[in-house]
Order: structure tokens, then sequence, then C-alpha cells
DNA sequence: GTCTTATTGGGAATCGTTCCCATTATGACA
DNA sequence: TGTCATAATGGGAACGATTCCCAATAAGAC
């Protein structure tokens, strides 16, 4: 199907768009919304549609740069994730300031396999967020 | 602040419409969109619009009688449930059909609120939702 | 039967996200 | 360094789910 290396899937050119994208996440150890980033990119200046934002998290997230949480209200999150799919993990999230702590549950996984195998299911994947509020948050 | 009884928060009529709205929840162990069964009652011949399906549900998760989960996509889809808020729970659901089991991990549910509380978080909850293809979807 | 008011529903409005497509600019090659 | 094919861009239209608004309707108490 894909003969090109394993990392990389397909041919992507540099563009100061898709840089500018991979900053902003940077910038934040919280996972931010594709309108929340835009907004702060188009605050500093930065000559970027909203599409192309959305178009750059996507890529992210398809090569496995960045992680995904959909907030309870729906609206979809993202942050910069460490290294690709190497390690599968999950966060602590800040319900106010959106501040995540990754966390890993190795008993999760392999109670969620097994459920789901006990019930005739395959082709598993599971979803585990925590949502609270941080020291910080709760202080004020 | 509600000098009420603690189940039920207000005083609520009882309509046509809510029963119906219940009736099609009752009637499949499956979590539904709103659309659907909105769908499903016009169908149906039921008299009944849409906002009123999506103010049921509302009502029916407010009231403990429903589990909503958001599906991967952000569609929110609910499910009757048991009885309210005397036992904690999760679903394994199938990506295919929507069909849900039920299913109980106290060992989750201790981890979250450790992992939480080792990093200061407080006011916490969780999400754990697993989804895979149930057996008769897998067979197709 | 009457009256108060919760409920209804249909269409407008919102909001996040995707689509479309003419314009722009990257990167390969000469 | 100039040329070219085409990936990437962006802005506005389109979309789908959900919420809002409010005049008309109906539940239930007296």
């Amino acid at each position: 199907m894909a003969p090109m290396a394993p990392t990389q899937q397909v041919k992507r050119r540099a563009t100061n768009q898709g840089a500018a994208v991979k900053e902003a996440l940077a910038a934040e150890d919280t996972f931010r919304s594709a309108q929340d980033v835009y907004a702060t990119l188009r605050a500093n200046g930065e000559k970027i549609g909203l599409s192309t934002v959305y178009r750059h998290l996507q890529i992210f997230v398809d090569d496995g740069l960045a992680d995904v949480i959909h907030k309870p209200d729906g609206e979809s999150t993202y942050r910069l994730c460490g290294d690709a799919s190497t390690t599968h993990h999950h966060h602590l999230v800040c319900r106010s300031c959106g501040k995540a702590v990754e966390i890993e549950g190795p008993a999760v996984e392999t109670w969620a396999d097994k459920v789901a195998a006990q019930n005739g299911f395959t082709d598993v994947n599971h979803t585990v967020e925590i949502f609270g509020l941080c020291a910080a948050c709760a202080a004020s």
C-alpha cells in the first residue's frame, strides 16, 4: 500500500504556515482547539487561514505527532505529543485551563482488551480521559 | 438551592412526546443520536419536533435516566440506563451498529482517582469508552 | 370548564468543521 | 538562476449537529 518510509507516509512541502501551527502547539503543554490556535496565530500577525490550521492539525494527528481529545462539549483539541506511535498513553486534563499530563495505565489497556474479547468484540480501541481541576486552577 | 426531592429536581409535565422519546430509546439497546431518534419517531408517524427530541434527551441525561457518549466524530448518542446514579459504569460500544454492553471496572475507577490525586487534580471525573466491532458486525 | 403556565415545534441562528477552487509559492530540474 | 508542475493556501460557501426564539398548544390544578 505505502511504498514510502514508515514514519512519513506522503511527500510534504515545508511551508511557513505548517511551521507556525506546529510552533503554536509547541508553545503550550495544553490541549488547544483549532479556533484557539487560529486566533493566537492571527493575533501574532501570522498570515494564515482557518482552513490551513485545521489542515495541519489533522496532518499532525495522521502523522502521529499530535493527540486529539474531544472535549465533553464536542470540540476537538490538539496537543503535540512526544514521539509518534511508540507509546500509547492517555491524559489527565484540566477542565479549566486545558493543561494536560500524560499518563499511562498498562492495567487499563489489558483490562479493556480482556473485556472486549470476552464480549466477542474485535478491532478494539478505547478512549480514556480524566478531567479535573489542576491545583493552580483550583486555587484561584 | 433545590427544595424539591432529590431524584426529581423540578416538576415535569407528562406529555406524549416525552413518552415517545423514552419509548424510542427503550426499544433498542444501542446508543442512538438525536437525529436518529427523531427520524424514527417521524417515520412512525409520531408528531414531534426535533427541538423536542433534543430537549427530552437532555432531560433524561440530567435526571440520570440516560447515558451519553460522544462518538469519535463528535456526534452525541444516548441510551437509557438501568437505574440512575446508583451504578457508575462504562460501555463497550460497537463502532458499526452502536450496540453497547455495560461494563464495570472498579480498578479503573481507583486508578483514575489515584492518578488525579497524585497530580494535584480535584473535582475529577473520567470517560472510558471502548469501541470495537461486535461479533455480529464482524461476521458480515 | 377555566386559567396558569409548562411544553411544543418550526424556522432562524450558532458553531465547529469541511469543501471548493482560483491563486500562490515550494522544490526539482535544467 | 530561471522555469515548471503541482502541493499548499485561504476565504467564503456549504454542512451537519445543536441551540435559540417565541407564538401556539395542551397539561393539570382549582
